[in-house]
DNA sequence: GTGCCACCTGGAGCGCGCTCCAGATCAAGG
DNA sequence: CCTTGATCTGGAGCGCGCTCCAGGTGGCAC
């Protein structure tokens, strides 16, 4: 199984190498492996687990739901609980989702006010 | 025309009474009339302004070009600008939109994924 | 070996967007 | 009047999620 540094993990993810250090410190990482002189080492999985940590987080979720959900998933008897984790989250998505479209038509509506009252201002 | 006091207005548009001082100390919120004894009277104007304020804070826009928008509608000759800033917000909108949807079905995978590791924990 | 850059640790600091506080004033009911 | 609850001001504080720093070590190229 090929492995990375610290440096290649931060270009592959996105994630910068204090946030990954802060993930480990904070429990939503964990048994990242070490060299023999104590540098970190990951592996493909480390990159799936950090793929689900970047789509969690980049749809909202605070860290302490974070953290629940990797603590779940150090016990492979919570299945239910994990899947009703990610269900109330897909939940909270579909708000946000729906909360944003109509904003989004609010401030359409607006546009359409300015441009009806300066026609001019359409052309290029 | 109607008014209204700080806390019914708190009420209405959802802004606590500090977040309300915070804008007008901040140039978000500009000329709130006063009672002689210097208490803050609101009135409709207020209330539609607040509402766009609400509307461009929760599709994330930072306060930063808040304030420029604020800013803008303060001289009647920058309907251009109001239109370029609503519409490249629009498309911020768009693409946190398209983001959001993508990921949600990541996170709908993963579910499909643990629900099929356990097909019993479907049922009520 | 010797550079030299990447990486290590613990802990302090930061930027955003509020939120809270103390102590004073206002305004309306009785 | 007097009480009582809403509101006033300036400024300090907070919670989140990182981000930066100092001082030291690791590890590969030459």
């Amino acid at each position: 199984m090929p492995t990375y540094s610290p440096g290649e993990i931060a270009d592959k993810t996105g994630f910068s190498l204090d946030t990954l250090r802060y993930y480990e410190r904070i429990g939503l990482l964990d048994d990242i492996a070490r060299t023999p002189g104590g540098q970190r080492v990951f592996d493909d999985d480390d990159i799936a687990w950090l793929g689900i940590l970047r789509c969690l987080r980049d749809t909202g979720m605070p860290i302490a739901q974070m953290r629940r959900y990797a603590d779940l998933t150090r016990d492979e008897r919570t299945l239910r609980e994990r899947v009703e984790l990610l269900e109330e989250h897909d939940r909270e998505i579909g708000r946000r989702l729906a909360e944003l479209a109509e904003q989004r038509e609010h401030i359409r509506g607006k546009i359409r006010y300015y441009r009806s009252l300066d026609p001019a201002g359409e052309q290029e």
